[in-house]
DNA sequence: AGGCCAGTTAACAATTTGATAATATAGATA
DNA sequence: TATCTATATTATCAAATTGTTAACTGGCCT
């Protein structure tokens, strides 16, 4: 299962807040709000959403000069944004995105068009369309660029080798992987260790995940189940 | 230089046609145009174009079946497909994005708004996101244009290598170098130089910039984490 | 020549990792 | 239950890897 996409949202009218809320939230996605451009920046840094829906006219800051703000910032190169607002005018519509917005919506706006164009938005920021070198099963994500394992958005420092181990048995959950396979995959073919060794390894995995996700199969081998 | 982006645009109405081709062309885009389903077809395989704007309601086939058609044939997957309609009911939007479409937008529209929108549209599907001359990241600043790195403001001056050994990191941030990736970007293929090297550059930078951005990976390498 | 600095290296310290051995435990079987 | 086998656990040590410091080199400037 994929982890969810995370969206914020930004406006200073509580009753959109929640309406755009609530859809968002039964359509699947992971949603945080905020009432006020400074507020939006701040749930933005904290929690790194997929995707920012940013009305125009807030207190604080207006959706432009979050937007700019976000833009300035190497790590919002990847976060949608979407600029919501009531009045329709050319030129906000063209500054709004100059400013680097992805879409320009005009209120009032029915939660099912929202939601569809906040989709096709995706599908094409979806840059991967090879090799995906990022596992997600529920809310374990094992990303291999980063050499980096994160469970409920906490991050686990692995080792060199448990990572690959975890990684090798990740890629194809529910598939049992014999310890010659481990062996061979993880160590390779010409290093010899003792079968301790893996059992060792694989207990430090599941020491600092703190979750059992790799079950034994006795007299057979491990397997990711999670 | 670059090649020209190519747009084609089908609609029934020649005025239309002619208002946004005069419009795009001046705006630097190689234009195209056909005036019913058929022939955008047509001559969408003919000219393979980077954006095809889409009338809905057209003879010979309406931009839906267009769009489907287009959508079904993957040579055209980096198309970018705007659908263009004078009625604006949810539904029809919603069939619209859901077919593949990139983006939906009723008519009258601005010549200016929709060059607009496709831009933006354009720049997301850029692959190298990278390439930015500066970056930022929280209060950390890099320029390579000055070769200059500011933290909250302050300037900290690194020598060269330490410059480019940085800036390498930061432009992918979480990613992972290799100690063999960094060798062959900072030092390029020919140079030999010992594995201490790295670490003693890394070392500097961390001492001059007083903080830890550049996360070491045991066994693996270096990363920027800030 | 002398001083300075970036870049590199060598030597050593500090740290982390990985493998093993010894022991405990669980599960299966008779 | 007793026994056997495979795996789990723990502690320990060796090996691998990186951090740190200081010294050396060559270019550049005065």
């Amino acid at each position: 299962m994929e982890a969810p996409i995370k969206i914020l949202i930004a406006d200073d009218e509580a009753d959109i807040l929640e309406i755009i809320s609530f859809h968002l939230t039964k359509a699947g996605f992971e949603v945080y709000t905020a009432k006020d451009g400074s507020e939006a920046i701040e749930k933005a840094n904290t929690y790194a959403p997929d995707c920012i829906i940013l009305d125009i006219m807030m207190p604080k800051r207006t959706g432009f000069e979050v937007c700019e703000y976000l833009r300035s910032n190497t790590q919002f190169d990847k976060t949608l944004i979407v600029l919501l607002t009531a009045l329709n005018d050319e030129a906000s519509h063209i500054k709004g995105l100059e400013l680097g917005g992805d879409d320009f919506i005009t209120k009032p706006i029915s939660p099912k068009v929202l939601i569809s164009r906040i989709t096709a938005l995706f599908r094409r920021l979806q840059p991967s369309s090879g090799q995906n070198k990022i596992i997600n099963s529920n809310d374990l994500s094992i990303d291999i660029t980063q050499y980096k394992t994160t469970l409920k958005g906490v991050n686990h420092v692995l080792a060199k080798k448990e990572f690959e181990l975890l990684y090798l048995l990740a890629a194809q959950p529910g598939r049992v992987f014999l310890r010659g396979e481990i062996l061979s995959q993880v160590w390779g073919n010409d290093v010899i260790v003792g079968d301790r060794t893996i059992d060792v390894h694989i207990r430090k995995i599941r020491a600092k995940l703190g979750i059992d996700c790799i079950t034994t199969v006795k007299g057979v081998g491990y397997k990711f189940d999670y």
